[in-house]
DNA sequence: ATAGCGCCCGACCGGTCGGTCGGGTAGATT
DNA sequence: AATCTACCCGACCGACCGGTCGGGCGCTAT
């Protein structure tokens, strides 16, 4: 499968590592250089530009993510289970490489940097990205027309799925303060997906009995 | 009210300004003593270091929330219509400062910079922000054990909420693009109060007739 | 042998970073 | 008039930034 990680492979290993934790100005090509065991000249040899490095790092994420929720926008299955296994597949797929939530996140802020000269890597990331999030979309539509969910604003219910997950999983101290234990652990993780499948569950299931709404 | 804004809080405005759009990392010291119309040296008379200049910011823009939020804490009125008033003034606080959410999310990666010689004023930032969610934690399982709530985790409730408000307002091109138009204009603001507070309000009503839980 | 190529490196470039230093200026105090 | 203080500045420092350059090493093809 992967016996010896190709030097590109690796570099692009740690760039995600140290993005993740300090951000795309807070990390030098020297660092990257020094802990993938390279000289910093050869980075210019697998990538033009710092700038080409990240985006490309971030598009790997992406894929990686988009690729384990695939399978479930197929499924032919009724809107809310769908949505439940799309919750769950993001969860899953945010505890299993912890330096993907903060990438992401991150990357909300640092988009901005490439505003002038994006590096065609980035239109690629932003592809995936759209991807996904237009997946969802389609589930909640789809609950939504059906009747099966309340007639919630769609925009702003990905927002608030996407908000929720992401979050929880890069707040870092703060969301370790509040549980009172790690992020990462199995026992956080499992109750993070039963915790957020059943409130959105509770939260958009359509009922007879409505509370006071308006 | 604020006739000559002191220099000091000049640079105290612009730095948030600044450091909401591009970081710690990503913002000179260059940069703020232009915006805010002085020489660079002249930032050292005010602040002992750029460290320290940012959690000053923090420290206000979290004292910002905090005063507004704190008023609800105090409402005698049961948990679930006091939980709806702390989410709407949560909504209504970031989406008043667009510079916030930005601020607050970043604050979450930026604040492992400090872990060594951290200034005085990141304790007192993180003792403001403690303070808030320690409220609306209350609110929660306060809500949970008179058994207005479903028995849901608190810790976990109180992260997707966070994560669901701050993640929307911070969220910019990406959320604009789910949106499909701005995300602070006042028609998007209401749309995500309300959403939002319905949301949480049907994820959390203890209900006589459970979907299927288990 | 030797030429080509993928991969890697040390040395170096201009520029910017956070931070320091010595001095200048205006207003209040004595 | 002299002094003190608050505030501000230009010049400068060492360190580091992203990126370039020329060349070295090892493998394959000829």
């Amino acid at each position: 499968m992967h016996a010896p990680p190709s030097s590109r492979d690796k570099i692009c290993e740690v760039a995600e590592a140290l993005f993740a934790r300090r951000g795309y100005a807070g990390v030098g090509l020297r660092e990257v250089a020094d802990a993938a065991g390279l000289g910093k000249s050869s980075l210019f040899h697998h990538f033009r530009s710092k700038a080409q490095l990240y985006c490309e790092v971030l598009d790997r994420v992406l894929h990686r993510m988009r690729e384990r929720l695939d399978p479930v926008i197929r499924a032919p299955l009724p809107a809310p289970e769908r949505l439940e296994r799309w919750i769950e597949g993001l969860v899953d797929g945010l505890a299993e490489h912890p330096t993907t939530s903060r990438l992401l996140l991150r990357a909300l802020f640092e988009e901005e940097e490439f505003i002038q000269a994006p590096p065609p890597e980035l239109a690629r990331a932003e592809q995936t990205l759209a991807g996904m999030i237009g997946d969802v979309q389609q589930i909640l539509e789809e609950g939504v027309t059906s009747g099966a969910f309340r007639p919630v604003s769609v925009p702003h219910t990905v927002q608030s799925l996407i908000g929720a997950s992401v979050y929880h999983f890069a707040s870092a101290e703060i969301g370790e303060g509040v549980l009172g234990g790690p992020l990462f652990g199995a026992e956080a993780v499992s109750r993070q997906r039963t915790e957020l499948t059943s409130l959105f569950r509770h939260g958009l299931i359509a009922r007879p009995d409505p509370v006071d709404d308006l």
